[in-house]
DNA sequence: CCCTTCCGTTACCCATTTGTCACGCAAGGG
DNA sequence: CCCTTGCGTGACAAATGGGTAACGGAAGGG
């Protein structure tokens, strides 16, 4: 999931926001002032900097403007935080290159829609991707359906993000711990063994093609182009 | 000459725009808040509806599509003002409805420009959009109709534009997060599984045709396509 | 002001999905 | 040929997701 940096001087609200946001499996860091925001994000840089409008050294108006003229930063998302009374600002926000705002006081819930969101809209700016076809195989992302051999497979919700995390890294093996963490989540804490199953459970509703999706003992599994030798 | 609702919460802003609007000619009136905008155009139907994309109460997005739901006021026409120069808000504006956008900052003389302009416009006759066409279903935006086999079915504002999304992306998955954002509105944190009672209502309304919208388990909703067998 | 419609939320129930375990086979090294 | 280790497999319990009905509040129309 994403990492975002939280920064507010009101202690009690960047806490609560940080539990929240890590509830709902961000990965999260705070900071109290702009100075320590800017250093924190030069250590790590942050997909999201959810910034807090007022700060006791720094504006947040300021912050963004750091971080916009930091060549590493320069694309981070900024999500501003303001009161009602700063209106005014809020303009001003935009206009140094805030990407959304969020208006105190908010429900917490409602941030973390809008992260969810702004992330969302960045990182998949197009509605459609072409769907991966692999000799036999077909996965079509846009319309979640599975093909094999022309033949719509039904798989589950986690049995595609397996295929299409294993299709489009053709012929590279993938770790049980990369695939846990990528296709289950950085949270989750399964045993490796789930991942066996689930390949199991795939095989068998690739039928004939089952043999595409081989085991390297050891390692891990991986997914072999047919049309290489 | 035309009547102008002005909706922005800054209100120098709003002052301005006044100023400038009555010095052009125009007729005007002034709200502050989402709220006291519908009030007002219930009130005094306008020509014209100035309308700020970010109020304290209810987004410019939900304003319009009160007003649109609105029989009286549905063919107001609606200028959205937004500090953002994003695409998707944009269209997202146009989605519910708007007929134009400026985006802030804006000189007073090109607001006063497109304003007559679009007047001009709305004068001819109006451009329709060709109705969506599905299979038993058709959904006419222009007429705000929509009819399964052939029989008019009565659809509550919400579903239609929820009815309107899933159409008009055919065989594409819609998660509920997507249709929260883009049939609801940002603002609005809701429980997910508002989508679900909704697209249960839907269904009802569908009657024969409850096929054509499916669930994909752990995914979202979709439209199938009836000719893709 | 009352009545109706619309909409968001909740609770309940069922089917499916998912994680885990135990067993035994297979592979590969010595 | 034997032993170790890794993996396939089937069974099972728990968790999850979604359909549905019902409720209450809000908004709109008369």
């Amino acid at each position: 999931m994403s990492h975002v940096l939280i920064v507010d001087d009101e202690r009690d609200l960047a806490e609560l926001i940080d539990f929240n946001l890590r509830g709902a499996g961000f990965s999260t860091r705070l900071a109290f002032t702009g100075e320590a925001a800017l250093e924190a994000a030069r250590e790590q840089s942050p997909d999201v900097v959810l910034l807090d409008l007022m700060l006791p050294d720094l504006s947040g108006i300021e912050v963004c403007r750091h971080l916009r003229a930091n060549s590493q930063l320069r694309d981070v998302l900024i999500v501003m935080l303001t009161a009602k009374s700063e209106e005014a600002d809020r303009i001003r926000g935009f206009e140094v290159g805030a990407d959304d705002y969020v208006v105190k006081p908010f429900s917490v819930r409602e941030l973390v829609l809008r992260l969810k969101a702004i992330l969302r809209r960045s990182s998949a700016p197009k509605d459609s991707l072409p769907p991966l076809a692999l000799g036999p195989l077909r996965l079509d992302v846009t319309a979640h359906r599975f093909y094999v051999e022309g033949q719509e497979t039904s798989l589950t919700a986690l049995e595609f993000r397996l295929m299409e995390h294993l299709m489009a890294r053709l012929g590279r093996v993938q770790t049980r711990e990369q695939l846990l963490e990528e296709v289950w989540g950085l949270s989750s804490a399964l045993e490796t063994r789930t991942i066996d199953t689930h390949v199991m459970r795939l095989r068998d509703k690739l039928g004939s093609a089952r043999a595409l999706l081989e085991t390297v003992r050891g390692v891990g599994y991986r997914i072999v182009d047919p049309a290489a030798g």
